[in-house]
DNA sequence: CGCCGAAAGTTGGCTGGCCAACTTGGCCCG
DNA sequence: CGGGCCAAGTTGGCCAGCCAACTTTCGGCG
């Protein structure tokens, strides 16, 4: 597990990024201080003024750094960054906070894929999917249930998974499926019965929904997951910009 | 209020990116498609490759597009993307689904700040902040509940806003004051007696909260508001990859 | 003493070019 | 016919430079 996302490619500015993002996150540049001017980063780091902008670019998309023309760079938060993995996987998550992360899987089967299945991970109707349910906890803690659809490829290797692994993307990433790219959608629903007896709360309480589609580097979706997390457990937050937006707000249009 | 964002500065790349992202939207390049080499699109454009490389990389971080060294991009939704200021304000978001925004002034207060309000607004111990509650409905229909905080300098202008005016941050853009950066946070909450009362639901029934500070491009807040949703009238929903993340996930550490 | 304007400093934007890393497809050879 | 190698195509990364737009500072002038 890398220190560091920053650092995982060999790339200039992500060195730069990281030493950059230290830096701010120990207060060496003071709350709502100013930055060095880009050329003379450039200069101290041995490298152009593009590759500093580059790395810049990664700081003002996580809301650590402003950028306005005509003046410095205010440092605005000394964030807490997380990678992209700690959002995608439970595991990675819980053991960054220091909790230890279990999963018991409830259920596994193999059915044909509905309408939306097909639809939203892309396959021919009919086509085979793989369903599982499984009850997630923190530190032995129910916290959170999660459906999750995979396509054939993908829930082959799910399949032979034993019950009791506690993380399933790790595995698959060593069986080169790879996760780069998710959309999440965040609401409230009530919890149905299944949700009730495995979380221990009443039925039709409020719950977290995340809904999750991720997709690997070529576009193929592989996963299509709904979790729904105890209230009071989890929150989700987000940083934009003007400069760079990532987070929409939408009407819920029934599931 | 300008059709689409990306063209909103005079910038070559964001022409080009909104270009693109039209083309994408209207399905030119197909579902899961490939676009044309940047190479191409530069000359198609007559820009440099880096100018393009610029507009890819905004579709790239609103998940439209993938990218992979050694190969062409993929088109990877038709993605339905939102501007900063929709996400910001409730009125523009509404007016973008073609749904009638409505405010209504509850109660608006001038008192001193307390503990985390001075942190958050980063004001000194003792300031008098701007309070304001606010019913906000969709076509007439009340579906949250605004309670924001303003620093001085902000709130005097709030103030002198009639009480039934629906939007507050475009008088207020008006005014010199900028938005620029936000802090969100999602969470769920049970409606105590005053949520109830508003929203017309029950005591205790859950809300999908939303946490924002929002601050300008100097880096001073200018905002810090709490609204509170009816379930089932919004939902947040965010896009995130590899390439660049903006969301993350984190445990609730009670108000 | 205060206001205004000029100058210096800084970031935004764009160009053109170069090489490395990686993917893909086709060709050649066994 | 199949497998492996090679070349072409494509994106990632980096550099050096230029100008425009904007902010801040400071000095001169009223």
């Amino acid at each position: 597990m890398p220190a560091d996302p920053d650092r995982a490619t060999g790339a200039l500015y992500r060195t730069v990024a990281a030493d950059l993002r230290e830096a701010i996150t120990a207060g060496r540049y003071g709350e709502a201080g100013r930055l060095p001017a880009e050329g003379a980063l450039a200069e101290r780091y041995g490298v152009s003024r593009g590759t500093v902008r580059q790395a810049l670019a990664l700081l003002r998309a996580d809301g650590l750094v402003t950028s306005r023309r005509g003046t410095r760079r205010v440092v605005l938060g000394t964030a807490r960054v997380q990678s992209f993995s700690e959002l995608l996987s439970f595991t990675h998550w819980a053991r960054s906070m220091g909790e230890e992360p279990g999963g018991r899987l409830e259920s596994l089967v193999r059915r044909p894929a509905d309408a939306t299945e097909c639809e939203l991970l892309r396959l021919e109707p009919g086509t085979e999917v793989y369903v599982t349910l499984r009850l997630r906890t923190l530190s032995g803690t129910p916290v959170m249930v999660e459906r999750t659809v995979y396509p054939p490829r993908v829930g082959e290797i799910v399949a032979e998974l034993p019950a009791d692994a506690v993380s399933h993307t790790e595995p698959l990433r060593e069986h080169g499926i790879l996760f780069t790219d998710a959309d999440h959608t965040i609401d409230v629903v009530a919890a149905n019965t299944e949700d009730a007896r495995l979380l221990g709360c009443r039925r039709g309480s409020p719950l977290l929904r995340e809904k999750r589609r991720t997709t690997d580097p070529t576009g193929t979706p592989v996963e299509w997951s709904q979790d729904r997390y105890l209230p009071g457990t989890v929150a989700f937050s987000i940083h934009n910009s003007l400069a760079s937006s990532a987070l929409s707000r939408h009407a819920r249009d029934g599931d």
